[in-house]
RNA sequence: GGCCCCAUCGUCUAGUGGACUAGGACAUCACUCUUUCAAGGUGAAAACGCGGGUUCAAUUCCCGCUGGGGCUACCA
């Protein structure tokens, strides 16, 4: 790494891109990115800043370009970069250009641009637009003067002289104080800062790197981006950006802030509020349609009252003046209707290859695949998100260790026909020559009418002999995939425990 | 603190100066289906933050307040 700034300055003259070389590129439609910085994993909010600017693309026919901002070196890490792809990529996101998939506009890791930003960084320099500082910082507030009367009017000549004798000196631009700049969201409409608020904004270090707004300028136009949609923690950065677009005098984006995803308390989506990761989604069996589905909805109304959406359908109706100014919180609860609707929605095939990643190996190792199968089939409109099964259907593989209090006081132990049902039905069971769905049901139906029960009074003390609750599957098809002898067991154990207690 | 952004049911949102008795969805509750739980069906309850204007009329336009959020770095 070259000490400072100054060491760089041969080596921009070599860079071969120019200005006008970028400015001439033909501007063929909406091109648009995902500017993620690969410290941790794609968040939620980062996804969904990413599946609007896929639409955007995909709704008018252009490109959707990924850039890894990871020039904070101590922070940024290769694993982070492959959780976003592989966030993205899982969530169906497919960028035009970036990380292994190349183009024109390359590259696309923002630390290998660093060149490409100091070369426009010295063109500000020479231009008079931005000068050299040295100005200490104030012992009492650590801050720099926000407008720098003392550098910014030195001669260049005096201001590389001093960057010889001393190269750890940051870059600034000259702004105009007490000038309003005003900019038009696609969102918000028009936004107005006054320059007093900005100052003479840094661009580069002193340790020689460029600073966040000034590559992400750089990049955009170098990128020819036409519409930057980003969150709205951004919307103060745009008017410093603005001004540096000006003294470059290039032509700025188009910008549209999106509200931010907080929590339903309405505080920054963090920690506390549970999963935040897109993987942790993904690890609680969410289905990317229904991730992409819920995100597309939190900050985007359609024209009507239609809610469920195939990327087809999105895609077609998509459009920036359906986004709303509002943060909008995170709703997991909805995220699980979600992803219940579009788990029935899928065939049995697709089901079950998803809810298998999910099945606990211990009853792989017990039952077969196609017994597994069948069990999974039956709770295919009970689960909200695969990860779910394992509490859901464990009675199928394990005996119940105990009972649900109320459930063995209210129909085992407070009923006066439980324990002959238990004793019974089994027994028949044992005994019927077909063991399948409809010769239970029959077999069950049969007996009820016989001894004068209701067909409840029937079913649910075997219910909770063999699952220890109330709650399960119909009892025919789950007494199918048990098994006769299974099912004695279970019952013979609860009449156990029924006079053990008496 | 300063600057900026935002404000409709608990939540995501639709909506418009009069058609609003404010629409849809999740969640909630009830009913229904039913062997339980789900799923499905039907229905109920539930909101325009407050105060001033402008106007014949304001949830809708303007101002203030309050509340929430963001930014305020030689982080990205």
């Amino acid at each position: 790494m070259p000490e400072g700034f100054l060491a760089c300055y041969n080596r921009w003259a070599m860079v071969e891109i120019t200005p006008e070389s970028t400015e001439t590129t033909s501007n063929t439609g909406v091109r648009v990115r995902f500017a993620p910085s690969p410290t941790g994993y794609l968040h939620t909010g980062g996804a969904r800043t990413a599946l609007f600017n896929w639409l955007l693309a995909r709704s008018r026919g252009g490109s959707f370009i990924l850039r890894i901002e990871d020039t904070d070196e101590e922070r940024s890490t290769e694993e982070s970069t492959n959780a976003i792809l592989d966030g993205l990529r899982w969530l169906g996101l497919e960028w035009d250009e970036g990380p292994e998939v190349g183009g024109e506009f390359g590259p696309y890791f923002q630390s290998e641009r660093k060149e490409l930003h100091l070369k426009f960084a010295d063109r500000l320099l020479k231009d008079g637009h931005a000068f050299v500082c040295d100005c200490p910082k104030d012992e009492a507030s650590d801050e720099r003067p926000k407008f720098d009367e003392n550098c910014r009017e030195r001669p260049l000549s005096e201001q590389l002289k001093l960057l010889a004798k001393n190269p750890a000196l940051p870059l600034r631009l000259k702004v105009d104080p007490g000038q309003e700049i005003a900019f038009t969201d696609m969102i918000r409409g028009e936004v107005r800062v006054s320059t007093d608020e900005i100052g003479d904004i840094v661009i580069v270090k002193s340790t020689g790197g460029p600073v966040y707004n000034f590559s992400c300028v750089i990049d955009d136009a170098t990128m020819n981006i036409t519409h930057v949609l980003r969150g709205e923690d951004h919307l103060s950065n745009t008017p410093k950006q603005l001004l540096i677009y000006e003294k470059l005098g290039w032509k700025p984006p188009q910008f549209a802030h999106l509200p931010l995803i907080v929590g339903m308390d309405r505080a920054r989506l963090s920690k506390r509020h549970g999963a935040t990761s897109v993987t942790a989604y993904r690890e609680l069996g969410i289905l990317p349609e229904a991730l992409v589905n819920f995100l597309l909805l939190i900050g985007w109304a359609p024209k009507d009252d239609r809610e469920e959406f195939t990327r087809d359908e999105m895609i077609s109706a998509f459009s920036v003046d359906g986004i709303g100014k509002s943060s909008g919180a995170f709703n997991t609860e909805k995220l699980f209707w979600f992803n219940g609707k579009h788990i029935r929605s899928l065939t049995d095939e697709e089901y079950l290859r998803h809810i298998f990643e999910f099945v606990p190996n211990e009853w792989k190792k017990a039952k077969r695949d196609d017994h597994i199968a069948k069990v999974m089939l039956l709770f295919k409109d009970r689960v909200t998100h695969f990860a779910e099964i394992e509490e859901l259907a464990w009675y199928f593989f394990r005996a119940p260790e105990e009972f649900n209090e109320d459930a063995w006081q209210g129909i085992i132990a407070g009923s006066n026909s439980a324990a002959m049902v238990l004793k019974e039905i089994p027994a028949a069971l044992k005994a019927l020559s077909e063991f399948d769905c409809e010769h239970i049901e029959e077999l069950v139906r049969g007996y009820a009418k016989d001894k004068g029960l209701k067909l409840k009074d029937v079913i649910q003390p075997l219910r909770v002999a063999t699952t220890g609750d109330r709650f399960s599957p119909g009892f025919f098809e789950m007494a199918e995939l048990l098994g006769a002898s299974e099912i004695a067991k279970r019952s013979s154990a609860t009449l156990a425990k029924l006079s053990a207690d008496n």
